[in-house]
This record gives C-alpha cells, structure tokens and sequence, in this order.
DNA sequence: TAATTAATGCAACCTAGTTGCGTTTTGCAA
DNA sequence: TTGCAAAACGCAACTAGGTTGCATTAATTA
C-alpha cells in the first residue's frame, strides 16, 4: 500500500469526526467542511481514514453510512468493532456505546469475521427527562 | 389504515420472496418479476408488504436493503426481529439465522425499540467443503 | 530545490429510491 | 350483475448518495 500523505482537507474531516459525539454522514460532513474542498474529496477522504482504521463505518439501520472515531480502540491496529451501536429514532443519530458486551450463539458452519450490532430506540437526550 | 388489496404484481413479488432461501433487494425482485410490472410498483409493493408484516426489511452490512420472508414469525402481529442475520462477504447474500440466542447487556438510560444483529463473514456454501 | 506520486477539482455518470398525476383494477355493495 | 370508491398502477421526471476518468495541484523525501 501506498504511504498516506497528510492534508488540510484530510485533517479538517478527522477533526469534524473526532469532535463529534455520534457517527457523522457524508453529506453532514461536507457541509461542515465547506470550502475546504471538493464533495467528492470526502469521499474519497473517508475511504482512506477507514483503510487506515483513524475511523471506521457505521451502517444506520436505514441503510445510511455514517463515520465515526475509534474511541474504544485502544491500538489502531487490532481493530475489533464488536462494540454496540445505539440508533435513536427521534433525532436519527447513531452513536457508539462502549464497552456493552454482548453474546452471541455462533451459528457453526459459519466463519465469522465481524459483528454488526445496533439498537434503536430513543437516547437519553431525546427522552428529555 | 385502508384495506389492503392483492395484485398479480403483488402475489409476483411475494413469491419470489418466498422462494429464495436469502433476502432479496428491490432490483434483484425487478428482474426476478420483470414483465408483470413497473420498477417502481416493486418499491410500492415491498413498502406495503412490509406494513403489513408479510415482509421484513434487513439492511446489509454496506447499507443495501433486501427483503425476506419473515420464516420465524408464528404470527403477523407480535414481530419483534431480535433474530441474527449472517452476511456473506464472498456471494453478497444476507440470510436470517433463525432461533439463534443473542443476549444483550442493555444500556440503562436508553429506551430500546429494536435489535439490529448481523454477521458478516463466509458462509457455508462459499466454504465449499 | 527538484522529482515522485498522492491527493484534488471538476464534469460526467450511475444506482437506488421518490414524487406527481392521470389511468387502470380491485373489492364491495347496490 | 353492474356501479362505485379508492387502492394500485404506469410513466416521466426528479432527487440523493456515491463513483469514475483525467488533467492539475501539492505533500513528501532525497
Ligand atoms: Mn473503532
Ligand atoms: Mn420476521
Ligand atoms: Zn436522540
Ligand atoms: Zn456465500
């Protein structure tokens, strides 16, 4: 693989993820990041720092994609998303709740490679008291 | 909620569903039924499907949506979908694991609607022995 | 500072899904 | 059996999210 080159664009969609407390979409993101560059660079922006595991990719249980930053990633390395996501119905938001552990019965003659896991319903925010 | 009425479109697609041992997306329905109706009858027929419980909506692990026969559900009325979904990264299909146990550690604070659980990985056919 | 090539901008394209509206069918009732 | 209300449909036009090709710009590293 090619050795990544950091950028004003780059960086200023990393901070936006980072200084976010729930999964941000494309379109969000590019709207946050106006000016700085091109729509497509995001795109384009988001499948890197997902290749180079700074963030990774949430599916909403809409179908939308939306980013997010590792917090619960200690190394980037070791990449293990098996954590719980939470989807909250009233204002749409998808968030990652650490640290919820969560059983599953392997079903066998499966190989298994990840866990998608995600909980709708309304967050505490939106329940409002 | 108007009554519901049945169409060959209709009865075309549900078949289909029926059929297949994996969820179905709508442009993989259209050509499964194409002739019997417009594409956009197909949209307009899943939508009700699922309304009206004959169906169910799996989103896929990259956001497509597919539709599956709801085997597990006894009844129409009470559905609560907490079962798996398995995901194959090599033939794309999505398929229900039925009766599979998943225990959640349930976060207080929030207010939980639905489970959204799927696996992605290989599955046995593309293990192939 | 110059060379290499990763990253970008832009235009064009694609796929999935939606909307509006006039027409056709379905189911039910007279 | 026929008539009627509205559910369902076809078609065209539109939207949103995402992709691709290619020429240009800019980050690294020597
Ligand atoms: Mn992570
Ligand atoms: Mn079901
Ligand atoms: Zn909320
Ligand atoms: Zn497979």
């Amino acid at each position: 693989m090619s050795l990544p080159r950091n950028t004003k664009a780059k960086q200023a969609v990393l901070d936006e993820i980072n200084r976010s407390t729930y999964a941000l979409s494309q379109p969000e993101l590019f709207e946050r990041v106006k000016g700085t560059c091109d729509r497509v660079t995001v795109y384009r922006i988001l499948d890197r720092l997902v290749a180079e595991n700074k963030i990774h990719r949430i599916v909403n249980v809409d179908g939308t994609l939306n980013y997010a930053a590792c917090n619960q990633c200690d190394t980037h390395n070791t990449h293990a998303h098996d954590h719980l996501h939470f989807s909250c119905l009233e204002c749409k938001k998808i968030e990652c709740l650490s640290e919820q552990s969560v059983h599953v019965q392997l079903p066998s003659h499966y190989q298994i490679k990840e866990l998608f896991l995600t909980i709708s319903g309304i967050c505490p925010t939106c329940q409002g008291g």
